[in-house]
Order: structure tokens, then sequence, then C-alpha cells
DNA sequence: ATTTATAAAACGACCGGTTGGTATAATATT
DNA sequence: AATATTATACCAACCGGTCGTTTTATAAAT
């Protein structure tokens, strides 16, 4: 059985991603949580050491919420290229489309926000980024011994420029709501892909 | 002769700019400008109405900045696709690359972290990202024109992918400060860009 | 099953400090 | 002298965070 201050607990990391993504990280103040969670100061300082660290188990609910989305019918057995196009499609449309984090991102929204402002959490955020390059670096690589590329391609700086393109569609998306930036940017990553095919 | 007045107003707003774009808004305060320019309250709300209006000077500033770079070298008699791969080096080498704006791209920054706190704000910089997709736009249709590119090709959906990429390359470039990122950008979208032609 | 003892959880007043902003006085500039 | 500009002092509101107390949940003893 689940103690009730367990769930009182996930209830603020849930709604403080949602704030949190809304809002901002800044502009998030403890109050707004307070009066989201129908909680008081004292209660939520019971739970958390203090508002960055209440951030740190939000970036964790985020990360787990972001894997169980993202890998969604990704066979290993799947051809690499198409393990590709699987997880872009799954990362625009489920989680930037999907609404699963209340609008926007959390990921690039906190990137941003909070470059220059806390070296500490932007590390933190920059190795969650680095990860999928790096898993993506590798799917390539599997898909050039197969044979199925190009020659002379730079595998980390096509992974990296994915990564890249996904950041720009979550900026622009985070703003404008506009769905169609998400079909657009999915459709061109796409055929961007298609080019790299021998 | 331009008058003290007008040479501290314009203090404020560079300083302001760079303030915005290294620490983000929310997290500067109005003080960390005072700070920087050496005045005082009175001095600072004698020449802005508040923080906002302050904002909406540097944003003028900013766009003005940005011009100046982002067209240098773009001759209209030149080849439209020419143009689109100036103005985009222009973009990532001089003003992501050449710290023109004291680290990071403004408009992105302000872009993500204003959402969801300032509407009319967030219109406003939306306004200056559409102009540069619609430009570039009209761009590639002149490009398509001269029989110089693939058919049943979406020009607006391709001129709005590359401001995503651009937004994207400012938000990791930002935080991390890697000049890599920009190359690499500036490459795959060259190599994105060849992959339209006939 | 009811009572009792203990621990967990939530409350709400309060803290020092900072926020953006204002009124007024002093000082340059013209 | 008139005006434009800057400094000083101050404001209410809000910020993140602390603290002693009260309430509620949990389990042990009756």
């Amino acid at each position: 059985m689940v103690s009730k201050g367990t769930q009182t607990r996930q209830k603020i990391v849930e709604k403080g991603l949602q704030l949190f993504c809304l809002k901002g990280y800044n502009n998030t103040s403890v109050n707004d949580i307070l009066q989201a969670t129908g909680l008081t100061k004292g209660g939520l300082y019971g739970h958390f050491a203090g508002k960055e660290d209440l951030w740190y188990a939000v970036y964790n609910d985020a990360l787990s919420i972001w894997r169980k989305v993202v890998f969604q019918g990704i066979q290993s057995n799947a051809a690499p290229l198409e393990r590709i196009q699987t997880l872009i499609e799954n990362d625009i449309k489920n989680k930037l489309g999907g609404n699963v984090f209340g609008g926007g991102c959390f990921f690039h929204r906190m990137l941003v926000e909070l470059s220059g402002q806390s070296d500490a959490m932007c590390d933190h955020l920059m190795r969650g980024f680095k990860q999928l390059a790096d898993l993506l670096c590798t799917w390539l690589k599997e898909a050039d011994q197969q044979g199925q590329l190009k020659e002379n391609l730079d595998f980390s700086e096509i992974a990296n420029y994915i990564v890249i393109s996904l950041n720009g569609a979550a900026a622009l998306h985070g703003s404008t709501r506009n769905p169609a930036i998400l079909d657009q940017t999915l459709r061109q990553l796409r055929f961007y892909i298609r080019q790299l095919k021998k």
C-alpha cells in the first residue's frame, strides 16, 4: 500500500511539472504550486528541501515519462533507420503534440531558461540530450554497417542536428501551440533522413 | 549633437540586451541593470515607464542589430538559393557565434521564456520569426521559378523548418556555448538545402 | 473492534530579503 | 533661469524558506 505522503509528493511533482512547462521555472512561484496542489507552505516543504530540490524531482519524473513515450513501438530487431524515424515521430507527435507535459517540452524550456542561472541544473539537462544524441549516433552507425548510408557522413553531427531540430520545433510549438509546426518538422526531418540513404 | 539623456538611454538598452540574453528576463532584475549602467532607480525610470517598457526598447534594438548582421553581403541580384545560404551563414556565424547579443539569441531566449507569461511580448517576437520565414519562402519561390528546385516542394514548410533549425541551434548553443554546434548545424542545413535542388 | 500510543503529514503565521515601482529632492545641461 | 536628468529615500507586494503547532494516518495493545 502506498502511503499518503508518497501520494501527495507525487501530486506536487505532477503539478510542478505542469506549471514549469506552462509558465517556466522563475515565473512559477512556490505559491503557484501550493495553489495547484491545495497544500500550504509547511506541507510542501515537508517533502522537498526547496524549490530547486523539487525541480530535480520534477526532472526525474519528466525523464521517466519521456522514456515511456519516446520508445513506444520501437523493436530492437527493426531496421536502425526505421527506429530513428519512429523515435522522432514519437517525440514530435506524442511528447510535443500529445500534451504529456501540459504544454511544451520540459527539457527544452528549462535548458533555455536556466542557462546562465544554474550550471548544475543545465548540466543535468544537457546530459539527457547527449544520451539521446549518442543513441541516435549508434543507430546511424548500425545502418551504415548494413550498407544503407551514403559515404563520408558524420554520424555524430547528424545525430546532433536531429536533436537540434527537435529542440527548434519544441521552441516554436511551445509558444504558438500551432500543431502545424510539428507536422512540418516531422515531414522535413523525414525528408532529411531519406537523403542520408544511398 | 546627441544629448546626454539619449546616451544614457542607449546605454540602458545595451546593457539590458546583454543581461536579458545572458540571464533571461525574469532572472534579470532592474537592480542588475542599474548596477551594469551605474545608475539608480530614478535615473532608469526617467527613461522607461517600467521593465516591460524597457524590454520593448531592447527588442527594437536587437531587431536593428539583427538586420544589420544577417543581411550582410546579400546582393539582390544573387541567386535566390545563394541568398538563403548566406543568410543562414550570417545568422549562425555572426549572430549566434559572433556574440553580438552577449551570448545566445535574444529572440529565441525571450520567446521560450515569455511564452505562458506575456502573450503581447510573444506575439511581438513571433512576428519577427514569421517575417523571416516569409522572406525565405519568397526566395524559395524565386528559385523555383528559375527551375532550380525539385517538384512538389512545400516552400512555406521548408522556410519554417529552416527557422526551426536555427532556433534549435540557438537553444543548444546558448546553453553549452559549444561553437561546434553552430558548425554542425550550418553544414547540415547546407546539406539539407542542397537536397532541394533538382 | 475499540482504544491507545506514536509517527507522519499538513497547517499557517512569520522571517529576512528582493521585487518592480514612485515621489521628491538635488544636480547638470542648455 | 529653465529644463532635463539623476540621486535618494521609500513603498507595498511578493519571493523562497523556517518554525512550532495541530491534525491525521498508522499500527499496537486491549
